[in-house]
Formats: structure tokens, sequence, C-alpha cells
DNA sequence: ATGAAAGCGCTAACAA
DNA sequence: TTGTTAGCGCTTTCAT
């Protein structure tokens, strides 16, 4: 019935997968013509549109995508570079951007920095190489090399979790001095006059308690050696660490009255040695956390902690990238969402 | 002082971009040697190597992957497909493929088919289009059509969280059946006699429970009507899931000693519940968790659950791929990694 | 509305 | 060890 095809001349090396042009014989059209009922139907006259879907059903092919980004230099993939994932603040940004991209037809590839930026640059080489449309960054590319990098692919970039004068391009995020302040104010207010910290040692927690003890003093807040007592662990923040930290913070300052930890699992921590000290919450004591997880609510007593909307963030960097591509306008490209400190039990 | 460059013949479509060919000009070598640098350097001679360096760190060039995926048919990319992220149990899996695929040189890319796999379809064309070299999937592809279309695309594929007799390709899990008639079993040993349940509503949690409750009844520990009382949440299960679970189950059953939930924040609403009720935990109600996620030992009292070692399948998943990539052999293509109860004070 | 030709940037296969 | 050649599977450009 057909012709015989023509022996392969040299070398071949079609490893047996089905494509375009295998469906495009199949529907008897040009290859460009099943191209374009993938990508453009509306060019395509309905016949045809239905011939090639037919043969598209019928031998199950699925278009190489990688084929496809290379001929158009468009990958349809966005980047997000997170410092960890597991036990991570970022979840809910991911999540959000996960959706946000989804919908307008764009994967998710994960990039894992590691707190300490090791092997940062390793990183951004697999990410960039991998020619994302958009790169989403959990926090601030600090390292000039990195900015370079990012600005030099020229690829739509979003920072996040963080403010700065100085942004690599787009940016959605709090700031962290605001936080500090904010909480050492919200402390006074509800009548403490002897504040500590517990907090990991991260970058962006330095910025958030040097703003937080600043505003202590100011308030009269420090202690009688006119500093603030602070105790660090290392980061991300567990519940273990907020235990410890409670333990050695009251041996050194036991008239503490109120500390502010850099996340719900160290306040976590906090309450629950609290607890097996028989240290009243928050009648001695008061805790803040940081983040408002969603089992923040659910502890004794009730977490009072700063709000943090991942989700929005996420939303909004993926709308960002989305709109610049699109080569829609951006009228703000720094956004500051803010945060809220959520009043519950525990301060 | 350059021969004039021949000018393109009739089109041209080059982006601007960098590309091998421009290094290896730079470097004054064959484009090819510029390709050995990068991927297999023992294969060149130290002199040209050394060049060719220079030449890349001198221009700045970022191989183009998705070109160097297309030519090898090596994507170097792993699909990690979750039915969401925030919240999820999952977390601890992801991050350590992230982990082990990121030493072996793999990105993951992200998928997420929702609870209610309703754009299943679609998301499998999108990851299978883009080629990647592994497939991991949180839980197990329950649709004939989705386990059709992921053999037809002959990727490694590694099932988790999960067991069946019938597993598409690879799998790491642990039988839910088993868990339900543990925690049953458990119970009744420290002498609970009238348990009841509060759980979402998925697949995997039916199975947990029905297991749970079948060994209920045969231990005794059921209702006067029969029956083990039983509150249901819509997935993916909240702590205000559970405390109006809890109120529920109590309206129709003052009378029960222990409750199984299906997730540890299920169960942190539980003991919030019991806690405002003023009921005694775990002297009149014994409450078991699931997960045993990092917040689990730090709630009042600490929570009782069953331990599921995300990490672990993670890594074994992880190990799967790398594996069967690699063409090494694979002893067990099926492990059960079982599950520990963690008893804690709640129960 | 449809198609032919020419790349996208890289690597496999073969040769020297 | 180094290079030449011919693709990988798709889309762009240009022509009809």
């Amino acid at each position: 019935m057909n012709a015989p095809v023509e022996p392969p001349k040299r070398t071949r090396r079609t490893k047996g997968g089905l494509t375009l042009v295998d469906v495009a014989r199949v529907a008897g059209v040009a290859p460009i013509t099943v191209s374009r009922v993938l990508n453009s139907p509306e060019k395509v006259s309905p016949d045809l549109v239905q011939k090639v879907r037919a043969a598209i059903e019928r031998t199950g092919y699925v278009p190489n995508l990688l084929a496809g980004s290379l001929a158009s230099t468009k990958s349809r993939m966005v980047a997000a570079i997170l410092p960890t994932i597991a036990g991570s603040v970022f979840i809910d940004t991911v999540q959000a951007l996960t959706e946000n991209l989804a919908a307008a037809g764009y994967q998710l590839i994960l990039g894992q920095s590691g707190y300490e930026n090791s092997r940062e640059d390793e990183l951004l080489e697999a990410i960039i190489g991998r020619r994302p449309d958009g790169i989403v960054l959990a926090g601030i590319m600090r390292s000039a090399q990195g900015r370079r990098r990012l600005q030099a692919s020229a690829i739509p970039l979003v920072e996040t979790w963080d403010l700065t004068p100085t942004p690599a391009d787009m940016l959605v995020g709090f700031s962290h001095e605001d936080i500090g302040q904010a909480v050492a104010e919200f402390l006074y207010q509800r009548g403490r006059r002897r504040v500590a910290v517990i907090s990991a040692s991260d970058e962006r927690a330095q910025r958030r308690n040097r703003a937080y003890v600043q505003a202590a003093v100011r308030l009269d807040m420090q202690g009688p050696d006119g500093s603030v007592p602070f105790h660090t662990i290392s980061a991300p923040g567990t519940a273990a660490g907020g235990r410890a930290g409670l333990r050695a913070l009251l041996a050194d300052h036991p008239d503490i009255d109120a500390v502010f930890c850099s996340s719900d699992m160290v306040a976590l921590g906090v309450l629950t040695e609290a607890h097996k000290l028989g240290i009243d919450i928050p009648g001695k004591l008061a805790v803040v956390g940081l983040g408002d997880q969603p089992f923040a609510a659910e502890t004794y007593p009730a977490l009072t902690t700063v709000h943090l909307d991942g989700r929005k963030m996420g939303q909004i960097a993926a709308q960002f990238i989305i709109d610049r591509i699109a080569g829609t306008p951006i009228p703000e490209v720094v956004r500051d969402i803010g945060f809220t400190i959520v009043e519950r039990e525990s301060a």
C-alpha cells in the first residue's frame, strides 16, 4: 500500500520516539501544520485541525517541548530558587507560584541554594542553562557575582520576601526592619518593658533584630546593662532551638517579660519550655513568633505572631513574570506588601 | 583585521545569545571540543581544556541545556508530581529528592495535580513533553489513562507514599492498611476500648480507616451500635477540621476514649478543642496523629503519632531513578519502608 | 490557509 | 586527541 520508505543514508539517531513528522505523515499534512494545530489552531482550517487531532489521538503523540523551546527560544518554565524546602516558610509562595504559572502554561523548576550559598554559582548555571522564561528568588541576591550573572542572562527576575533599594530587577516583599520595629512597639504598647530575642542568624533575621533592638532601646525596654538580651540559634530555627534559647536567656536574665522569636517554630519551642518551667504565658512572659504558620493559631496559648503573606508574594511574582513576558507594562516593579501582627493569646 | 564574515544568506534568527560556536571561535578550536571540555574534559588535552576554559570565562558563556538535552536525549531533569505543595506532608520527600538529584546533576521540576485530579491529563502532557529523565509521584497513579501514558513514555517512574500490588514501575512506600491496623492495636494495648476516627476523605485515608475500623471491631472497641464513630473532613485536613470533628463526635458519642486523626494538623485541632472543652488528654481521651510533623513533639500534650519517613522515600526514589538511568540493576523495585508509632503523651 | 526551507544550539557518529 | 558531518524535533521565515 505504501511506497517503501527511503532507508537512512548514513547516521540516524532516532530513539524510536514519535515525532511531529510522524503525525504529519499519518494526517497527510506538512509538519508545520501539525505544529500550528498545536500552537495556533485558529490559523488552520477546521477540517485539517480535525484530521490532525485525530492523528495525534490515534498515535498518542506527545510533543517534545525541549525541541519546541529550542526553536522558539521560549521554554515555558520558570525557576524558583529557595535556600531550603523542608520546614520552609516559602512553601506558600511556591504553591501560589505553581498555581498561577500553571494557569498560564508554565512549569516550575526548583533550585535549592542552601543557606550557606556554597554552590550558588553552580546552581545559577544549572538554572540559567535551562533558559527559564523567569526566575523567582526567595530573598535577595546578595552576591555581586550572582547579580551579574542573572542580569547578564536577561531573564526576568523577581526577588521576594525582602526589600532593598537596589533590586536586581523586580521585587515583591516587605521590610524586615519594619517588622523588628513594629514588634518592639507592639510589645511596648502591651506593657512590656524588658524584652529579649531568640533568633536564627541569617542576614534577614539580623536586620530584623537590629531594628527591634534599636526600637527597644529607644523605648527604654533594654536591660540594666543597656543591652537587649539575645540568644542566637542556627538557621533554620527549630523548636529545640527555642527551648534551649529560653533556658539560656532566663539563666542570665530572669527578669525579661517578652521574647521575639525568629520563627513560629522557635516560638513553639519557647512555649513548650515555658510550660515545662511553669512560666505563665502571657502573664509572666510575652511570646511573639514570625510567619503565622498554620499551627500558630492552635498552640497553647495561641501564638501572637507576624503574619507574612507568602501566597500573595507568589501570586504577584507570577504576575510580574507573565506580564514582563507578554510585554505588558508593569507600573511598579517594586512592591512592598507589608505584614500584620496577629494578636492572639501569647502576647 | 578579521576577514569579513560571510553575511547571512537568507534567514537568521540568532537572538544575540552567546553560543558554543562563539566560544570555540574565541578559543580557536572546533565546537565539539568546547562540548567535550564541558561534558568530558578527561577526553581533551590539558592545554586545550585550559584554553577553552579561559574562553568560557572571558565570554561569560552559559551552555544552553535545552539544546544539549535535545541532542543527547537526556534532559537531566526529574519531575515530581504532588497533589498540592502547601501544608503538604510531601515536603520532606521533595527536599530529599532535590538534594539527592542535585548531587547527581539533576534538576527537579514540580507538577501539581490537585486532589481532584481534574487537569491530571494536561499536567502529564506538560511533564512528559519536557522529557524528564525520571518521574516521581506522590502516591499511586490510579487512573488507567494516566498509567498508560506514563508507561508509553518509557520514563523511569517511582510511585511513593503507598503500596500496591500493581505498581506502574518502581515503588517506595508503606501500607496504609497496616497503619490503620497498627494504630487500632496500639490503642487497644494502651487500654482504650471505645475508639473513633476524624479523617480526611482521600483514598489513602479511606484505606487506613477501613483497616482501623476492622481491627477495632475485631478487638471489640466499637460502639454499642456495632460501628466505630467517624467524622469526615475535606482534604487536606486542617486544625479547624479537627476541632469541628471532635465537637461533632462528642455530641453523638460522649463515651469515646480515643481518636485517630488523619494528620497531625487535625490532631492538633483536636488537642486545642479538647483543651477548650476541659477534656483531659490522655486521661479521658487518647489522640493519635499521622505524619510526625516537626511541631508534633511540641504540642500539649506532646502528640503521639505515626512517623512516616518522607526523607527516606525521597532519597530512595532518587536512587531508583539514578540507578535506572545508569543501567545499574535494582534488586527490589518495590520497597516497603514501613512506619513507626511514636508514643508521646497524647496516647 | 498551507507548505518548503532553513535554522535553534548542541552532541552522536564517524573519520583522521 | 581533535575535527567533520549530520542530525535531535521543533518553529521561524518566506513563498504560494
